[in-house]
DNA sequence: ACCCGAATAGAAAATATTTTCCAACTTTTT
DNA sequence: AAAAAGTTGGAAAATATTTTCTATTCGGGT
């Protein structure tokens, strides 16, 4: 038996592809399936991956030990793994846990660092948006975006830069848009008017303003159609949306910052301008 | 016990998310981190699930249970199929290949790739800001900061949500902040009483907002300092400033996104709170 | 054709994991 | 305040999975 069993995925891959000629046959049969089916061995059990490979459950376990491991299921473990921590989803909280280990070892309060660090997880919530978001919703989003006839915006505390800036940049596409600001407490006297021709996206985050609320319901009970920006598909507001983006943002000690829901917002609305045959939207 | 319980991810996730108001207080916990974390569910056993959510194992196939399986093992077979059917898992290089032939011969307007081509926009615009920033102009930053009896806060259009987003957060970090909205078209009347002792900082980009100016102009005349987050240090905002921050945001098709200079605005309130003593700011 | 060592299949044993069940506890109702 | 209904923790039972072990097969060398 073999001393240092390779201990990631790409060195037991190119190992077994090393050695594959001096393997016996029934072994090689297992080679080359653990090759092509990695995410097979990582979920199936060992019953399921050998009738897939024609071969007894045994000869798996043999072939692991060929490899230098105690048994299959040691094998086994680095399968699983890769999925955990690369492929669809980098478990967000894993990655950002990691960044932070590294980033406690250095001096916290000298401000390049603070910078960085918060460039940093910026850095890492944007590469979680991409595979987070579904193109089914953002696909869906857009229909209803092209389908209203004014958009009203719902966003209070800390959600409200969001959606100040979807109304921002809503106009500047040439789609109705209106910002449900709550200035002078007038939010249920903006909002009664909207109707199932209009659209509704709310931006929401932990604690859930009331207002906002108030707005995602008077917009089911009116039939408006609902997008519902939030951190949480658990979160009230998201109750009764049409489409939920659920989105990650960014944590520095304490702190949630907005990138990535602000990034979102864009891609909402330049693709909504880009669909709607605006070659070229209106300068901003 | 139900009797079709869902077949699929997408509809087990939603149907969660719906009920999740109605669940115990036990279920609920194993209902986010179901949500939040699927691809554990779809690997790790349920012992060590069950101790990720602080939670008996048993819980956990109860909540299957209350979701129509008929045990957790059922339900996890969802999360299982979902990583062999999504993940097509030739080798990860091969992958990489993959995407980069179809997306440069795809329809560059496929929304995935929009928001990807974002995401990426964003992530260069932010490791651009790090090199970017002087450590003196953030240590200028601070000490105005400190010394400020009341912060103002100025920024039209497309700057307002970085506006709101710093007032937003200086209060939360006990720092009195006063942002000058221009609600009533009243920004001169609620700037002539900014002095010597307060501090203004002003964001303002391309076409400059003349509100923002001649805040900015009423700062200088008073005697305010001036702080200015702006894309360019010939701006006339930032004329007067004593610190320019000069940030050059991502552009996507003519787009300008805001993700450097939000990140800029936590980066200085952060170093502020931490600097000023408050080792744990109020929870935003 | 026969022997020998390596390779293999398959059943049995060992281990791990899931599920059931019930007593204890909490919350709500009366 | 007591009873009822619902929820929870934990240990025991059931089930599934992996590993070991041995008899058998296979193939090359004599």
């Amino acid at each position: 038996m073999k001393q240092n069993p390779p201990d990631n995925l790409e060195m037991l891959r190119s190992e077994i592809a090393r050695r594959y000629s001096d393997l016996s046959p029934r072994l090689k049969q297992v080679a080359s399936y653990v090759l092509d089916n990695p995410n097979d061995i990582a979920i199936e059990t060992l019953a399921v991956n050998a009738s897939r490979c024609d071969v007894q459950p045994s000869t798996i376990v043999r072939f692991g030990k060929v490899f230098g491991y105690n048994g299959a299921r040691e094998m086994q473990r680095l399968f699983r793994d890769e999925i955990l921590t690369s492929a669809p989803s980098p478990s967000y909280s894993e990655r950002i846990r990691q960044f932070q280990a590294r980033s406690n070892t250095v001096d916290r309060l000298l401000l390049c660092n603070v910078m960085r660090e918060f460039a940093e997880s910026n850095i890492i919530a944007l590469e979680h948006l991409c595979e987070a978001v579904h193109t089914e919703d953002l696909d869906k989003s857009i229909e209803l975006m092209q389908g209203a006839h004014t958009i009203y915006l719902a966003g209070m505390r800390r959600a409200f830069p969001v959606a100040a800036y979807l109304a921002y940049s809503l106009s500047h596409v040439e789609k109705r848009a209106f910002l449900l600001d709550g200035v002078a407490g007038m939010t249920s006297e903006q909002s009664w008017m909207l109707g199932p021709e209009d659209l509704v996206i709310a931006v929401s985050f932990k604690p859930y303003a009331s207002e906002t609320l108030a707005v995602v319901e008077t917009a089911a009970a009116n039939g408006a159609p609902l997008i519902v920006i939030s951190d949480s598909r658990l979160s009230p507001v998201a109750r009764a949306a049409d489409v939920c983006f659920e989105i990650k943002d960014a944590e520095v000690r304490q702190f949630r910052s907005l990138t990535a829901s602000m990034c979102l917002a864009q891609t909402l609305v330049i693709s909504y301008a880009y669909k709607f045959g605006l070659d070229r939207p209106a300068k901003e």
